[in-house]
DNA sequence: CTGAAAGCGCTTACAG
DNA sequence: CTGAAAGCGCTTACAG
């Protein structure tokens, strides 16, 4: 539609050739001042910018960072994990610092996913957030990186598996948070959550559970484990069903916030209170944990760290960089659903 | 740094030439089906993806949509509003099923902003997402209407612009709280947030709660409108200076939830009680509103509605069918922050 | 310090 | 139905 301002219309009304342009704009300091001055005035005057898709085509670069969201495809069409939102606010700022851009974009599991962006030239790297099936899951990564794909990996990951991640020490906040209600006094202590290879991180927290328990001389009880997925929903299901088994339960560690909301709604259909009968802790640290009621007694993984690590990590992997994996330190946030006034 | 595969690889593979696989690729009726075929195969085992690049620049399109958010740049460096996440959310979701890609931007109000996506070929439009000063945002809106850009605007935007706007009623939904307030026995209802042209928005919610009070014999008051931004904090600072007034305060309507939940927590801290001493609605209806204490009575915007509809109506003016500015329905979330039970 | 020219990988008239 | 060729708008060796 509208006649495109290009390198030679600059050229044309500076009087030089278009190579002395893109040289002028780029930066490349072999162009005198004088010369760069005036073309600079005149692509300001003529609103010219750079057509990016010419410069990509031309030096096979992107300087765009594609983010893939995966949620559970079993999860309903409801919102995206408060989690995964507050995440993509902290990388759509790194990136926005880092001068890169940031395609967003949501994948089923499908087979064609991992060639999607970055073998289409729109992105120099991929971050991932979120995996359905993590055995799945793997399988992709690994071709990943047989393509030689530049990723960097949220949450889960495994040794085996030649990938940047960047995680929190989901262990250690499990076993912490299990130890704080155990120092409340409570001693049957239920896990909501899924823990499987197939959800390693949860798996992980389970672990720092068990480990809590065994420090304390206390056994994990299979009867007081029930599986869910990440919704409020499930974990609400979950939590009436653990509490019709009839076994004593006097706090839940569910798996992620998510789940522990539905947990207190479960609590107190059956008319207990909790943090006084039950106590209930979660994991994450959503926004929302702060004004459930009683108020969230979660563990933290610092989104805006989170976030601003997957993006330079991934920066430095496009750059041919050493990268290590990132652990961060999970937090935690002491409100009162454990009992604590 | 890989071998690139091109179509030049596939046509040498199938015996053809490189513009046949291109149509045959692309999907042109011209093509044999077994050639078509063929070609699909080895594009496939060749693991042949179309280079974005070179045929966004041939065609001069790209099939993305720029999501450009605004954050008033007065407004700490703390989290985005999750309004706009949620909004964020539904947008992915929407182009995702359009086969749109969207590259998402945090923007200052620098002067070159609206220069920066389309003219780059990135995008084939833009959707905008908060503004600072609406007078300042008009005029960025004047400039990119003269460039003949493709945009859609959220919330705001003026008779006098000629932008398709997706907006929420906001009179109408500033009338129905206060109108909902005022049944509940509330007389001495205050305005917390900007009510001004730079905040057509909040101006608007302002004007249906003046409405609201004068159906009903009621005169609003200068000196239970204080000023705020869109934070929590601010909300926060300005309920305590209401509350210094001394003035009767039996409600408060705060323009968005984020200060309503300030609004709240000031309260507390005078040791008075939200719900009974003191009435608290919002605007928005965030995630967080359901699990405030008291859960908070406020206003919805449909962030899903409104997300398919920037996203539709962004498309159809891109592809050059007509479209008309959207109105969404406001609806009362009734909750306990109110004083209802 | 500057210019002429090649080429990135496609799409699409044009010719057959 | 298919192929040869032009050209989208850049960047960057190469030559001066």
């Amino acid at each position: 539609m509208r006649n495109k301002t290009t390198s030679f219309d600059i050229a044309y009304q500076a009087g030089v050739s278009q190579s002395t342009v893109s040289r002028a704009l780029s930066g490349n300091p072999l162009v005198s001042k004088e010369t760069r001055a005036r073309i600079q005035a005149i692509a300001k005057e003529l609103n010219y910018k750079v057509d990016k898709n010419a410069s990509n085509l031309r030096t096979q670069t992107s300087n765009t960072i594609a983010l893939l969201l995966f949620e559970d495809v079993t999860v309903d069409d409801s919102n995206i994990n408060p989690f995964f939102l507050s995440m993509l606010g902290s990388i759509t700022k790194a990136c926005a610092e880092a001068k890169y851009d940031l395609l967003v974009s949501f994948q089923q599991m499908n087979d064609d996913w991992y060639a999607e962006y970055e073998d289409c030239h729109k992105a120099d790297g991929l971050i991932l957030l979120g995996y359905g099936d993590y055995l799945t899951y793997a399988q992709k990564l690994a071709h990943l990186i047989d393509q030689k794909t530049h990723f960097v990996l949220w949450g889960a990951g495994d040794k085996s598996l030649d990938a940047i991640t960047i995680r929190c020490d989901n262990k250690q906040g499990g076993f912490a948070i299990t130890q704080h209600l155990i120092e409340q006094g409570r001693r049957h202590i239920a896990f909501i959550g899924e823990a499987s290879d197939a959800t390693p991180e949860l798996l992980e927290r389970y672990q720092g559970y068990c480990q809590a328990l065994k420090d304390n001389g206390l056994t994990p009880n299979k009867k007081l484990h029930v599986d869910a997925k990440i919704t409020e929903l499930s974990g609400y299901e979950a939590t009436k069903e653990l509490l019709a088994r009839n076994e004593k339960v006097d706090a839940i560690f569910t798996a992620c916030d998510l789940m522990a909301i539905g947990a207190m709604r479960a609590i107190k259909d059956k008319q207990l209170v909790v943090g006084k009968d039950i106590a209930v802790v979660g994991y994450d640290d959503i926004s929302v944990a702060q004004f459930t009621n009683p108020p969230l007694t979660t563990v933290r993984q610092d989104t805006n760290i989170a976030g601003q690590l997957l993006v330079k990590n991934l920066i430095d992997l496009i750059k041919g960089n050493d990268v290590s994996n990132s652990i961060i330190e999970p937090r935690l946030m002491i409100r009162q659903s454990c009992g604590k006034a």
